[in-house]
DNA sequence: TATAAATCCTAACGTAACGTGAGAGTCAAC
DNA sequence: GTTGACTCTCACGTTACGTTAGGATTTATA
């Protein structure tokens, strides 16, 4: 795979490919002799391990440091990684009862401590650095799609076509609602998707004129074709 | 309260907090006449904001934007912190099942895609970013990916046609329902946006005329079409 | 009350992890 | 055989602070 596939696929910069492989965190396994770097399965395993250990906190030269450890074992750290982000859930349900008790006392039912306000808040170091340090010791320790996005585009086109043919249909027929299905399934595919982001993007079509200005460009009533359509596809997921 | 104490209670540095001060994003309400910053307890709360904010993926220089705007109100940024959070909360419960499913991989128990080892990775643009912008006002127009931004731009053009063009069909045919599928997806890529999102956002179609206007200059009935088969779609999810 | 800690200040350079062009080579397609 | 999409290597720019350095101020203790 070539930088832009690894990008796409991963969601990391082309850039940030470069940078890895500067500071030698993720060297591509083959190299051609014009220069262009190529991936293989075992550098996107690897990558994956360095997201993983990014999104916990680690720096670069930390997940370097790890990685090339003789006594690094890769279940061993994808277990470790869990329990850290079970804690990284623990912590936002923190923040987030902070944030429900901060309204209430905002709209003075309730009132709270300067220390309360904060809880959840505390990133001064890296509570998993200790672990990692006992499992892998400190310092100096030391296929695929072809084109990924374009097959995704093309089943997209598919979709909204048909989209367009059957929107004469009864919205809860079978034939809708199978498209609606294997769009939504596409979705999941794609990228994450929550109920509630999902919501906010209807908020967002509502509140921003440039969106509507833009499906309105393509057909009278297509906006609210959609907003209707997503409306009653999110009320029955409840 | 002096640096020291605000630090202290809030984990962040007494850096961060000269930072903020010189960038002009928290300003201690007191300054004794030898330079000492006093931060009020109005500070706290503001320091609050910034910091649920900060978590939340957004720059230094926004988050002033966000907290100067006129029509900033508290409650209402709490609320949305709090659905963003949330939906932090399911990524990480995505990054999670992937990372299960990894592990079991690795034990050679199951085989993985590479899409699927990088599920709740996508760290594109800020998602929230949108949502901001729909309550707070603009400003940030040009902060995300110039080019991810126009090639999208494209793709929703081309379905928002297509979809125009299939707006006779019954909206739960099969090609109706992939061409929603599709842009569902396409909606994914830019930002993420939740099913409770997308029915938000039918919901809005109905509820605000201009949208419906704008819809229906390109055909009658597409709107309704479209949330039909959406509905569906959704309800089918459960 | 003197003096040593503790805490505060400004100023300024350093750092991490990339972003952002500039200029040029490469490769598939028409 | 020339676009156009993709790639490369510099190399400087940026964000959000970290980190001394040198000095003023407040508080604790002798």
């Amino acid at each position: 795979m070539k930088v832009k596939e690894v990008a796409e696929l991963t969601g990391v910069s082309i850039r940030t490919l470069h940078h890895y492989d500067d500071i030698g965190l993720l060297r591509p396994d083959h190299v051609t002799e014009a220069g262009y770097r190529l991936y293989s399965n075992e550098n996107l395993a690897d990558l994956q391990q360095i997201l993983f250990f990014r999104e916990l906190g680690f720096s670069l030269k930390r997940i370097k440091e790890l990685l090339l450890s003789p006594e690094f074992e890769r279940v061993a750290a994808l277990e470790l990684q869990r329990d850290m982000l079970l804690d990284k859930k623990s912590q936002l349900e923190i923040m987030l009862a902070t944030i429900d008790r901060t309204i209430q006392s905002e709209r003075g039912e309730t009132k709270m401590t300067n220390e309360e306000k904060f809880k959840g808040f505390d990133f001064r170091t890296n509570p998993y650095e200790e672990e990692a340090k006992a499992r892998w010791g400190e310092k100096a320790v030391g296929q695929t799609k072809h084109n990924f996005n374009e097959e995704m585009q093309e089943k997209m086109n598919r979709i909204y076509f048909k989209l367009a043919e059957l929107r004469h249909l009864e919205p809860g027929s079978n034939e809708a609602q199978e498209a609606i299905e294997k769009w939504f399934m596409l979705l999941n595919q794609m990228g994450s998707y929550s109920l509630a982001a999902f919501k906010g993007l209807g908020e967002m079509y509502v509140a921003d004129e440039r969106f509507t200005q833009n499906i309105d460009q393509f057909g009278e009533g297509l906006a609210v074709f959609m907003r209707d359509a997503m409306s009653i596809y999110s009320d029955r997921q409840v």
